[in-house]
DNA sequence: TCCCAGGTAGTA
DNA sequence: ACTACCTGGGAA
């Protein structure tokens, strides 16, 4: 550092010694997807330390960055530009900086990436807004001090509302600022600055909990136990639909705070309902703070912010919450851990419960996963010791766990266009004759996934996608699921051109919906889906109508399949068990058994008992089987099995490597030099490349390369080194997803 | 011969 | 992620 002083001395820089009191060189990561920090010097004067947020050149642009390290020296110490300036926040602490750089390294991501979604509030780095208030000072009048009307009306309003500003004061009085000025000058009141986000109500974890049954007690009192050791454990909160897991984990939250410390609960997105935050609320008495896709931007940096300087308690929000920059996290927490919505595909690709796990590792904190159906990853480490688990095997407040029977339609025929058959139809009666709600499920939105023509056999299908295109009658388009696109449905054929003959095949939710307004008509029936329902406040609407019984009969997607919590429903129609399960992809089986496991646990929530319906052409399935008899644990011995005989997870490593790009021949290409250039091992099996799961996706072509090895192996220098060694024309793409969710 | 579009390298 | 720069094709 000081022989490169010479360099930019002789540029005429006036720098002392070139040492200590002089410029420093740091190395700054950007949120770019670069290879590693960039060296910057330190402005004069200013000691800049690991975590600081600064802003840089770039090219000639400015950015907001964080100081890594003492920078790699690769460059001229006089050819290095200045940072610009320290943002006036708390750095970002070493243990985020180095889950930052883990994340990175495991998911084979550069950290800049990751980094991004650690700042990606970049207003929250700048001083929050300082207002200046108004406030009674507590002292008495000088003397002198004449009492107006408008005086004494001032001094009444601040001495019972909130600190107010002079114009605010002003206005509710009306009179002019001139009077609050006078006021202030006098000494009655005093003007303070308050920044503009000051202390909201923060979560009281003081407030008594709500009775909890004796299971719950005990679960409670040993998470409490291991928030209290206050090192790296992984429990397991293992309990059936509506044991009242969130309770139990509610009190390790409440043990978080006591001990001064910040906890994170990540839900999967949609579970992020009023009903989940009105729990909260109930138990500490005011709202935690949130973070997911649909804040505005005031309150994610509000969120960012409060969670930096460490004044927000708790946090709950979807799978990115995990990066907020936590000034001292204490607690982690992943409900519902099985859930898909965990999984991010895009950017850095990476499981947020797998990621949440590592933090609280690095972090030496204990992490609760949460589920009524546990993830084979998270039942193997169960069993292999280690994750600790606890178990919930009853329904809170007495109530039964719902009936489960099979309707097989191989015997019971459907009617031609009918989708609902007749045993279903009959517990359907019987339940709004009772004067309770019933719920169909069908995980399928719109009309019909499949419109073809009747003349010519031509099927409507998306131009960016391999995917078809599905009606729906409510919007009068045909849409897209993969990429959004939507037309209006055709009046002639585009293949034979003939009029009037498109016919709609299958199923989807809004097609239930009419057969099932043809079936009772009295009823009141609401369709609850992802595209009929807009935003959070549309969901919680919907659900506020079906708690307040002013709906007999829901139809819906997954969406409703979620955390609802709904006394009157006793019935749960599932119009197709088997959706799902076709395919050959070895998760299928218990990502359908997870999901209608949970579709099931809506019904007999309260007093009334709940039975639920499954409609299946093969009620031999292993998963039908499974949900039939409750036997989860015998069905999951089953699955960790087959798993084990494939190699594959997590009994296996694997890692998926996804070539896309515009042009199918460069893609093909390149994957094809991907396979050639693959890394020889009789350890290591490379299986493709093959046409991703969907080949076309927005208008790229997609390949894909699966890499296999024994859990012994560590995939990630691997591939490092094998992407590194194989250049490819920047027109592809290659995404890198370890640990891929869905393998065919 | 010039201009614009699209592709590409570099940002410290 | 942006942006400035370069290359090449098409029209003047």
């Amino acid at each position: 550092m000081v022989g490169d002083g010479a360099s930019f001395l002789g540029k005429g820089e006036a720098v002392s010694g070139g040492g200590e009191a002089g410029a420093r060189r740091v190395g700054v990561l950007l949120p770019l997807p670069l290879p590693g920090p960039y060296d910057y010097r330190s402005p004069e004067g200013v000691v800049l330390q690991p975590g600081d947020y600064v802003e840089v050149p770039f090219g000639p642009r400015r950015l907001a960055g964080v100081v890594w390290n003492d920078g790699a020296g690769d460059l001229d110490f006089g050819r290095l530009r200045s940072v610009i300036r320290r943002f006036p926040v708390p750095p970002l602490p070493e243990i985020n900086r180095r889950f930052i750089d883990w994340v990175a390294n495991y998911t084979v991501s550069p950290a800049g990436q990751v980094l991004r979604m650690a700042i990606s509030v970049p207003a929250a780095l700048e001083a929050p807004r300082v207002t200046v208030v108004c406030r009674p000072s507590g002292k008495a009048a000088p003397a002198g001090f004449k009492e107006t009307p408008a005086r004494r009306a001032v001094l009444a309003l601040a001495a019972e509302g909130p600190p107010r500003a002079a114009a605010e004061l002003a206005a509710a009085v009306g009179c002019g600022p001139a009077v609050v000025r006078g006021l202030v000058e006098a000494g009655v009141l005093e003007a303070v600055p308050q920044s503009s986000e000051e202390a909201s109500v923060q979560p009281n974890w003081t407030l008594p909990g709500p009775v909890l049954s004796e299971d719950q007690q005990e679960a409670a009192a040993a998470l409490r136990a291991a928030v209290a050791a206050g090192c790296y454990s992984v429990t397991l909160l293992d309990g059936v639909t509506g044991s009242g897991k969130t309770e139990v984990y509610f009190e390790a939250i409440a043990a978080c705070l006591a001990a001064g410390r910040q906890a994170v609960a990540l839900l999967p997105e949609i579970a992020l309902s009023s009903q989940w935050l009105d729990r909260f609320t109930r138990r500490f008495g005011a709202a935690p703070a949130l973070w997911h896709s649909e804040l505005t931007g005031g309150q994610r940096r509000a969120t960012w912010r409060a969670v930096a300087e460490g004044r927000a308690g708790i946090v709950v929000g979807a799978r990115s919450a995990l990066f907020l920059p936590y000034a001292d996290l204490g607690l982690v927490v992943v409900d519902e851990e099985h859930d898909p919505a965990f999984k991010q595909e895009e950017g850095v690709i990476y499981h947020a419960r797998d990621m949440a796990v590592a933090r609280a590792w690095l972090g030496g904190i204990p992490i609760i996963l949460a589920s009524a159906t546990p993830s084979l990853e998270t039942q193997v480490n169960v069993e292999s010791g280690r994750y600790q688990r606890l178990h919930l095997p009853d329904r809170h407040g007495g109530a039964l766990l719902p009936e489960i029977q099979v309707i097989d339609l191989r015997r019971q025929k459907l009617e031609p266009r009918r989708w609902i058959a007749p045993p279903l139809r009959r517990a359907l009666a019987e339940t709004l004759e009772a004067g309770e709600q019933a719920m169909v499920f069908l995980n399928r939105r719109g009309y019909a996934p499949l419109t073809l023509c009747r003349a010519c056999g031509f099927r409507l299908q998306c131009h960016s996608c391999s995917a078809w295109l599905v009606e729906h009658r409510a919007s009068q388009r045909l849409q897209c699921h993969h990429c959004g696109y939507a037309m209006p449905i055709p009046d002639l054929c585009p293949n034979c051109e003939k009029a009037d003959s498109f016919t709609a095949c299958g199923p989807g939710v809004e097609r239930i919906a009419e057969e099932v307004a043809e079936l009772f008509p009295q009823a009141r029936v609401a369709v609850m889906a992802s595209d009929t329902l807009a935003g959070p406040c549309a969901i919680d609407a919907l659900v506020r109508r079906v708690t307040e019984q002013d709906v007999d009969l829901l139809i819906g997607t997954q969406i409703m399949a979620k955390g609802h919590h709904f006394p009157m429903l006793t019935l749960v129609g599932v119009v197709d068990a088997d959706l799902g399960l076709a395919g050959g992809d070895m998760r299928a089986a218990e990502r359908t058994y997870q999901l209608l496991h949970q579709v099931s646990g809506r019904a007999g929530r309260a007093e009334r008992p709940g039975r639920v319906l499954l409609q299946s052409y093969m009620p031999e399935h292993p998963v039908i089987g499974a949900l039939a008899s409750g036997d989860r644990d015998r069905f999951l011995e089953a699955e960790a099995q087959e798993r084990q005989y494939g190699h594959l997870p997590p009994f296996g490593r694997l890692a998926a490597l996804v070539v896309s790009g515009p042009e199918m021949e460069a893609v093909d290409r390149a994957a094809i030099l991907l396979g050639r250039t693959a890394p020889r091992s009789d350890q290591i099996e490379i299986l493709g490349p093959a046409p991703a799961p969907l080949a076309l996706l927005r208008g790229r072509h997609r390949r894909r390369l699966l890499v296999r090895a024994p859990r012994s192996v560590v995939l990630q220098p691997v591939i490092r080194a094998w992407l590194a060694a194989t250049p490819l024309p920047s027109s592809v793409r290659v995404q890198v997803d370890i640990d891929p969710y869905s393998f065919l």
